[in-house]
RNA sequence: GGGGGCGUGGUGUAGCGGUUAGCAUGUCGGCCUGUCAAGCCGGAGGUCGCGGGUUCAAAUCCCGUCGCUCCCGCCA
């Protein structure tokens, strides 16, 4: 080894000792006749302290190296400090000494002492790099920059340090399942296309001219089948594709835990998970969880008082509903709302009655992109007269000359807004109703600051619709995925009623993020095939994609469910990481490109030629 | 597929129609034996992402394009 000790060991109780640490020159501090580094290495800082003069300092002990007087080999050390810069890789040779008094440094865990270099080699010189390093700086340091030097950006602390809880989650994992008697299976990464879910990575066979493979978006149809073959308790970490756009929180390869459980019902699932992630954020999070057991919510319930199947709870600002109070205003807009069908519901700014016109058109605009054509507001000024009902100047709002005192009176009543707060409404068909005001939600909690960094708000979201109806292609689709199971009551109504059909699903929420989710599986070919012809699949197409498993299943399939969660957002929640990207070591840009590799890349023609594709002309100069 | 934001020395930024393009940090040189974001002195470093246009004059206004990013659609 070409060092005794790391960086981060050498204490006290040290002093006296002959060492020899290696790392980076994380900074360089240079006095002259003395030099400071401060060597790093990935399990601390040191601090080096050179000399050019042996006759001061330097107790006489202390210094390890054989023959060479101390004089001279100072000289020598000094001389090398002074040609070292910052990301330098070096050795050193020195003894370890207690800090004189008064300059001990507590910001570093090795701040009690330093070591007094006798002898001082380069292992590796080093450019200067793009950024600093050292510290904090390069948080703001262009992404694409970052993403360039990718093996620099993970050498400062904040990434080191991500990468390392990172890490520590999946330890923590990995040995919660293995001491529950679970199995670690890997399975293919060349898979089969199906249809269903996001669009798949492919990758063509050479062998099989014109075929092509596609990447797991999950090991769904996998692990089912590894509980037909009787494994029970499986899991693994498991890397997943899927080639859809990205966002903050979505990357085209990304890893799960996942996992499947023969002869569980939802419960003994979500218990499981349940416990895992309390004792997970015991060990590795100071934040507190905010309710144990997870509160669960059905589905129903989190769009009513949310507007979004993923919540965060960790703060009030309940949506509430005034369809039936408006029905028939005189107000077009909420009139006209609910005759076509939609639905009026609103939210609450706290003390946000005399927030200037700018910032209220500020929250419009913002409610916009989820296809809201505006935002009904109501201040609340001033107080209710005798009878309940609020006069003219106690409201400040564009539409109350539109409303009657009823129904002023009912709206403030359902907002259970005080005096001071206004009231925002938006009234739109369901689907753009409550995504814009799930979304506002959330933007006012953060303008208000209600929303707290420091907890952990665990909930689960259960009874979730089994289908749902895609205009585009005229048929139902399975929301979580096809070999979801109906709850046992709602299978007589899958072909009637398909919308009224809930499933045996459960996703788990983290801050409103969604990190995990999972149901209990058909297993019986029967259900399995009435459920793939619901989804508007033929026999001949059924048989072709999803032939398998509808075989396997007549061979004894137990009854089994599970779960998948997504490691880098569990990660990046613990680490307060406004992106997954922060908590990957090698992530992909918003377009899905690698600028460190810079991939993806053209291939040669021979390459191409022996998997039998031929790009088309147009495409290829567009690049 | 659509919309928003950003792009100025290595890095972070100011400037937003006429400036020798400012500042900080880094970097290079000098001085310096107790610093730990060391200090002091001095220096170098910029095709203002790229292309086109408007104008007497463009970093600045307009159009296009590329890159990064956020969001909608898409995606569990």
């Amino acid at each position: 080894m070409l060092k005794t000790h790391t960086c981060g060991e050498l204490r006290a109780s040290d002093a006296g000792k002959a060492v020899t640490l290696s790392g980076w020159v994380n900074r360089r501090r240079d006095h002259g006749g003395l030099i400071f580094l401060d060597l790093r290495d990935r399990f601390g800082i040191t601090q080096v302290t050179i000399s050019d003069d042996s006759e001061l300092d330097l107790p006489n002990a202390a210094n390890p190296s054989n023959g060479s007087g101390n004089s001279s080999s100072c000289t020598q050390a000094h001389e090398v400090a002074s040609q070292v810069r910052s990301e330098f890789v070096v050795r050193v040779n020195g003894s370890v000494q207690k800090r004189p008094e008064g300059f001990e440094n507590p910001e570093l865990d090795t701040g009690e002492i330093e070591v007094i270099a006798s002898e001082l080699e380069i292992l590796s010189e080093a450019r200067t790099p793009p950024f600093v390093i050292s510290g904090s700086q390069g948080d703001e340091v262009d992404e694409a920059v970052r993403l360039k030097y990718r093996y620099l950006d993970l050498r400062r602390p904040k990434l080191a340090e991500n990468m390392r809880l990172r890490h520590e989650i999946v330890r923590f994992i990995r040995n919660y399942f293995y001491e529950r008697d679970f199995l670690e299976v890997e399975t293919p990464i060349l898979l089969k296309s199906t249809p269903e879910g996001a669009r798949d990575f492919v990758v063509p066979s050479r062998i099989h001219a014109g075929r092509f493979y596609a990447l797991p978006q999950s090991p769904q149809q996998m692990k089912q089948l590894l509980m037909i073959a009787g494994f029970e308790r499986y899991f693994q970490i498991a890397r997943c594709f899927r080639d859809e756009d990205l966002r903050a929180d979505r990357q085209p390869e990304f890893t799960q835990l996942d996992l499947e459980m023969s002869f569980v019902e939802a419960a003994d699932i979500m218990a499981l998970i349940e416990e895992m992630l309390i004792k997970l954020s015991a060990k590795i999070s100071d934040k507190p969880v905010q309710q144990t057991p997870f509160p669960v919510m059905s589905y129903d319930e989190a769009m009513a008082k949310y507007g979004i199947d993923r919540p965060d709870i960790r703060f009030g600002l309940q949506l509430f509903e005034v369809t039936d109070l408006v029905r028939n205003s005189q107000f077009g807009v909420f009139k006209n709302a609910v005759a076509a069908g939609g639905i009026v519901k609103g939210v609450l700014f706290p003390q946000g009655a005399d927030l200037s016109r700018k910032e209220i058109d500020g929250l419009i605009e913002y409610v916009k992109p989820y296809g809201a054509k505006g935002l009904a507001w109501i201040g609340l000024t001033g107080e209710a007269a005798a009878d309940g009902t609020y006069p003219a100047e106690s409201l400040r709002s564009p539409i109350i000359k539109f409303l009657g005192k009823e129904e002023i009176a009912g709206i403030v009543s359902a907002s259970d807004a005080r005096r001071g707060d206004l009231i925002l409404l938006v009234a739109d068909e369901e689907g753009v109703t409550n995504p814009a005001l799930a979304n506002l939600r959330l933007e006012i909690g953060a303008r208000t600051d209600l929303i707290s960094s420091d907890l952990l708000a665990f909930c689960w979201v259960v009874d979730f619709p089994l289908l749902e109806y895609d205009r585009d292609e005229d048929r139902w689709g399975a929301i979580h995925h096809p070999f979801t199971s109906a709850r046992d009551e709602d299978w007589s109504i899958l072909e009637q009623r398909p919308a009224d059909v809930k499933a045996k699903a459960y996703d788990i929420v983290l801050n409103g993020w969604e990190i995990g989710g999972g149901s209990i599986r058909i297993h019986r070919s029967d259900q399995q095939m009435r459920m793939f012809q619901r989804l508007g699949l033929s026999e001949s197409e059924v048989d072709e994609q999803f032939g398998h498993m509808l075989e396997a299943f007549q061979y004894g399939a137990p009854p089994h469910g599970g779960i998948a969660m997504g490691i880098e957002r569990v990660v990046a929640l613990f680490a307060d990481a406004q992106s997954i990207r922060e908590v990957m070591a090698f992530p992909k840009t918003a377009t899905g490109t690698d600028l460190l590799l810079e991939a993806p890349s053209l291939v040669e023609d021979e390459q191409l030629a022996e998997l039998h594709i031929a790009v088309r002309e147009q495409e290829e100069s567009a690049k």
